[in-house]
DNA sequence: GAATTGACGGGGC
DNA sequence: AGCCCCGCCAATT
C-alpha cells in the first residue's frame, strides 16, 4: 500500500509527463526539476517503470529520454513509438536534445498546478561556473 | 537499519 | 568524443 505522499509524488510525476507535446522529448532531470519537492531524476526513472497498465496508454512515457537524448533500456518499442511523432534518431541512436528539448510547462500552467518551469537555457550557451 | 540497485545527472579530466 | 567519480531519491533485500 502506497502512503497518500508517495502517491501525491507519482501522480505528479504522471501529471508532468503528460504535458509533454508530441514530437518533444524531455530528461528525466528535466522532469525532476519540474516537479520540485525532492525529485530526482532516478526517481523519475522508477515512476515511469511502475505506471500501472491501465494508464501506460495516455501517459507519454517514451517521450523521457536521457540527458544525450538516447533510450537506455527498453529502446525499441520506445523508438518506434517516437518515430511515429516524427523524432529522428542518427545512427548512434540519439536524437539530438537542441532541436527535440522540451521548454517545461508555461510559467501560469507551473503556478496553477504548484510546478516549477525550467531554467532558461539556450541553445549552444554553456553554463559557465566563471 | 545497512547495503544494493535502478527507465539518471553533472562536474572534472 | 570518452572515462571516472560522486550525488540524488525510492524500493528492495
Amino acid at each position: 500500500m502506497l502512503t497518500p505522499a508517495e502517491q501525491a509524488l507519482y501522480e505528479r510525476i504522471y501529471l508532468v509527463v503528460r504535458q509533454i507535446p508530441s514530437g518533444r522529448l524531455a530528461s528525466y532531470g528535466d522532469v525532476a526539476t519540474v516537479v520540485g519537492g525532492g525529485c530526482d531524476a532516478r526517481t523519475v526513472g522508477y515512476a515511469l517503470g511502475a505506471i500501472p497498465p491501465a494508464q501506460q496508454r495516455e501517459i507519454p512515457w517514451q517521450r523521457v529520454v536521457n540527458r544525450e537524448g538516447a533510450i537506455s533500456t527498453r529502446g525499441l518499442e520506445q523508438r518506434h513509438l517516437l518515430e511515429q511523432e516524427g523524432v529522428e534518431f542518427d545512427a548512434q541512436g540519439h536524437a539530438p536534445m537542441s532541436h527535440y528539448r522540451w521548454e517545461g510547462p508555461s510559467a501560469a500552467w507551473a503556478a496553477k498546478h504548484g510546478f516549477q518551469t525550467l531554467p532558461t537555457r539556450h541553445e549552444g550557451e554553456q553554463l559557465s561556473l566563471f
